[in-house]
DNA sequence: GTTCCACATGGTACCGATTTCAGTATATCA
DNA sequence: TGATATACTGAAATCGGTACCATGTGGAAC
């Protein structure tokens, strides 16, 4: 058994006394074969250990049954959840997915690209690590289906699939803004990043609906880290006067922010409201505290992979989708209750 | 632009006009090729936005510079980091990873390896959901390379990587012991996988080192869930007298046991001390709490895959090799400090 | 008794890149 | 001058599976 290098379907069809072609049929269940014949060719696989050669089946059909998914870092729940997302749908249609971490760096989306466009893959989710419609152009130049995950890319036409970030941002600083909040700092994601620059946005817009619009000092802006976030929240509680409360545009930001209030001695919620993007999984966490707007991350994956794999199937019409999920926010301790009114 | 198929060899030939084996030279800088034709093959290239298509040269060259993946689910921060670990060496190395997920259901197992050899992966990383010697062999009757990921598996001879979950479980327990603990449940993992079989090992060799062995009914089994973790809580909070003490053998199962313990009003560490198996990523955490062993992770997936990929190299000696990478007991709040003694 | 069709099987040309092998042209040396 | 090496290029076989075409049965229909 050892060693034993791989049957080809010629071996079988010797085996079994018949052509190649009659294997396959046997193996496809395509077109005519007896009884008989397909017995023996069974059994002459079997006795093989024979495991059809995909990669010569893809080089003829022009069809690897493979797809990619090109993201930030997978060490990132929120992405986890999503791969996770994907990977099931793609399985439920008999879809591999190779699976690639850009760390938002658009030299390794560049070279993730190309080397999945070698391999033929049949389409790929990309999550861009900026907002220009170049990667998007080259995937699509070679005739590959490519759906956008997350993130806007304002000059392509192509399909999204992405989560409602203003709306969330909004409806989180309105929160605050109902609690009695009037000076309240974001600390935002990287510039140029679809989801960070909306956030920014839905926070700028709840606060101009109040007259709170010249608040320029309260943004900071910075890589979706821990340690940004530690550091964006280091500088507010410098501020003066200090802010009451802080929306947060992502996860680890808001863990690094609860940190730096926490070496600062600073209490949440009874001295800083905190509100963040992203929820963290319930699995991994044992008292939820953060109040948060949650996106449905696995639902996010899911159905970028059904419309990919329509967009592969030649249906979903000839307009590119722009599909926006919507997130919900959940409130919990951080947020705090109402604050007792002094000025403004 | 639009859906320009793809160009081949031959279309480059043609255009630059040489044949597709001088194009092969310019593009794999064998053999000769001259300046002149070089410059006019690379103008050919670059005019039609040729990329080669690796599947024709890997069905030619055997090797596909791919390298699967299978464990039980990238949801848990454990496995996301061995991935992240995986993915970034096989990278460094020029190689792809198909990652899929089991479950821990031997069927998707069996249904993931069969892909796996179809695509003619060069080797599996394998995280094994039982520790039968089946699917390790049928990987190798194939003639592909195989590492076994974090669980042993008795009766194959194949390479193995993984953490010390002996030693550490041991580790723990003896710290709870040496607390004054004397009455300390184990919520252990599934019968049949290595990891959770060697933990309550260590657990009991912990105990039978004090004279404490003869506590089978202290003894909880079940997968690796938060919701098993859940219950065995509650079932050992049940237990006359109460356990003082509660070792988990995975973080999953640690949380669920922590949300039990506070459902019933118990408090951690004072009325209950917990120790846990897995650290949870300090990325993922404000404030650490959970005394824990904790695995190197992205250095097992790190360290399997150099062995992987040395191994497809002809490197690494003829005989299988049994890696085990120590772990470190984190003490934290979550074990409390010593008890005030009253009977045992 | 022919015609026709469903059934069954084999031969072979692809898919696209690579790699001998063979062949040509030029330079170098005895 | 002839022999030999070096630089350069092309034709063709190959990897393994599949689709298409051709061929050959036997039985039913007319």
């Amino acid at each position: 058994m050892l060693r034993q290098s791989q049957a080809t379907i010629r071996d079988v069809a010797r085996l079994a006394g018949v052509a190649p072609a009659t294997v396959s049929r046997v193996l496809n269940r395509s077109g005519y074969v007896s009884e008989r014949t397909r017995a023996r060719v069974e059994e002459a696989i079997a006795q093989l250990g024979y495991v059809p050669n995909r990669l010569a089946s893809s080089l003829r059909f022009k069809r690897t049954g493979t797809i990619g998914l090109v993201l930030s870092d997978v060490t990132n729940p929120f992405w986890t959840t999503v791969a996770r997302g994907v990977e099931d749908a793609a399985s439920d249609h008999g879809f591999n997915v190779i699976l690639c971490n850009t760390d938002e760096s658009e030299q390794e989306q560049e070279r993730y690209i190309t080397v999945l466009l070698q391999k033929q893959v049949d389409g790929i989710l990309l999550v861009p690590v900026r907002s220009a419609p170049k990667p998007v152009e080259q995937i699509q130049n070679q005739g590959v289906a490519v759906v956008v995950l997350d993130r806007r890319v304002p000059n392509a036409r192509v399909d999204v699939v992405r989560c409602d970030s203003f709306g969330g941002a909004y409806r989180l600083v309105r929160l605050l803004l109902t609690l009695g909040h009037r000076r309240i700092a974001a600390l935002g994601g990287p510039e140029g990043v679809s989801t960070a620059d909306d956030r920014v946005a839905g926070y700028r817009q709840a606060l101009a609906e109040v007259g709170l619009d010249r608040s320029a000092e309260l943004i900071f802006r910075g890589p979706f880290t821990q340690a940004c976030g530690y550091e964006m929240a280091q500088r507010a509680l410098t501020l003066e006067p200090r802010p009451t409360a802080i929306f947060a545009a992502n996860n680890f930001i808001a863990i690094g922010a609860l940190k730096a209030l926490r070496d600062a001695g600073v209490r949440v919620p009874e001295d800083m409201a905190v509100v963040t993007f992203d929820d963290l999984p319930e699995g991994l966490v044992v008292e939820p505290f953060l109040t948060a707007a949650a996106q449905p991350a696995y639902e996010m994956g899911q159905q970028a992979t059904e419309l990919l794999l329509a967009r592969l199937a030649g249906r979903g019409g000839p307009k590119p989708q722009d599909i926006v999920l919507p997130t919900e926010v959940i409130v919990r301790r951080s947020s705090g209750t109402a604050l007792a009114r002094s000025g403004a």
